[in-house]
DNA sequence: GCAAAAGTGTTATCCCTACACCCATGA
DNA sequence: TCATGGGTGTAGGGATAACACTTTTGC
């Protein structure tokens, strides 16, 4: 037992994992197998420890529950409504991330006995204030895309410009002009070609490119 | 005594409250009264109340350490390295604030011995990981500025054009130029004359202008 | 009359947008 | 040969940036 003068809230973080696939934007989700909300849907995450940094806590959270490791992760907001959790005060750090969703293997783990994509146009009713979380979330990530290069995290190694263009308009809900996209991506001067095509059906082959440092991402425009 | 199966973080809020005075862009501080950094300056703040929101905990807190009320308040970061507060473990949801100088009358009261201006060009060292969180919240700020109508919380009832401008200039860093800049924020059509006109010494005197719903501000462009 | 800030328009440049056709492939 | 997505350039319009002189006051 441990024990306090005052009492003291329960710290816990939220991430919220989006990524594109089958023409879709997809959050991670995973299946509450305690209560409360036993069954439903919620958003990765977890208690914070008492000696561990609020981003090691979402990362291990992650990597605990779905197995997701190695991805871009940015903390999104504070959440603390006095009863957002029906067991006691629980104040949740949200966080969301970004995965391409090539060889992303999720491996169902610890308090989850389920995890699994789901697009965000069709989410289930989901546990405590996910909703919210989740919503807030794409906002940032549609903000985002506007004045940085944030997209490139969202991505496979190699991928088509046609690809890009496309994580570009699920993000922002609209059709994009494809020769003034092209032009604004280019001048981000941060892909290069591999030189290598990729054939896709009965049509021209399109280039892939790659970033040039992944690490360097993130440069405001 | 509250105590609990696993080991709680105590959870905080501080508030960065920014003003204009004297042509700087200057916080206000508190000096500690206890240990730790007993005597030092830092940001108003203090613990999360069990059954209190945290928008409501950074209210109170700037009200009861410093006498401010009815200002703009957004939420900034949430800060939780291990040992950024020697005593235990203390998260820190971090907020910055808005005010305008003119009356804002300064009540050091509570926790706090003191409560004073320090412009940021010129801050003493603070305690904890404050001078982080002023710093985040002056960067928020900025970029805040190019897309908002936010500055107008900074800016008493009536105010000159070139009252404004400083504001600007000063939170940015960098001269603007006078005709883009009364054409730019003419635009936003979010001000009105009041007809009356401010005279300051041997030149001149300025149309004085308001806002004209204070409510309505946060309006993005 | 002189110093000092208030106030006021026009022009050039750059960026963004709109827009249509040929290319390489698989069937 | 036809259907499909890949790939390419230009011209017009709107927004932004650069720029200088007159006005009103206090001393």
């Amino acid at each position: 037992m441990y024990h306090y003068a005052y009492p003291h809230p329960a710290v816990a973080t939220d991430i919220a994992l989006f990524t594109v696939r089958a023409r879709q934007l997809q959050a991670l989700l995973v299946r509450r197998d305690h209560a409360p909300f036993r069954g439903q849907w919620a958003l990765p995450g977890g208690f914070v420890e008492i000696d561990e940094d609020l981003d090691s806590c979402a990362l291990r959270e992650l990597e605990e529950e779905t197995g997701v490791s190695g991805i871009y992760l940015e903390q999104l907001y504070t959440f603390g409504a006095p009863r957002r959790d029906p067991r006691e005060r629980v104040i949740t750090v949200a966080y969301y991330a970004l995965a391409a969703a090539d060889h992303l293997s999720i491996r169902p783990a610890g308090d989850a006995g389920d995890a699994a994509w789901h697009p965000l146009a069709t989410l289930p009713r989901l546990a405590f204030d996910h909703e919210r979380i989740i919503a807030m979330a794409h906002r940032r990530l549609a903000a985002k895309l506007d004045y940085s290069t944030i997209v490139f995290n969202l991505m496979p190694r190699r991928f088509t410009l046609s690809e890009l263009q496309q994580a570009y308009e699920i993000i922002l809900e609209e059709k994009l002009d494809k020769r003034n996209f092209r032009k604004r991506v280019m001048a981000y001067n941060c892909m290069e070609e591999t030189g290598e095509r990729r054939r896709n059906g009965g049509h021209r082959p399109a280039m892939l490119y790659r970033v040039k440092d992944p690490g360097r991402i993130e440069i405001v425009k």
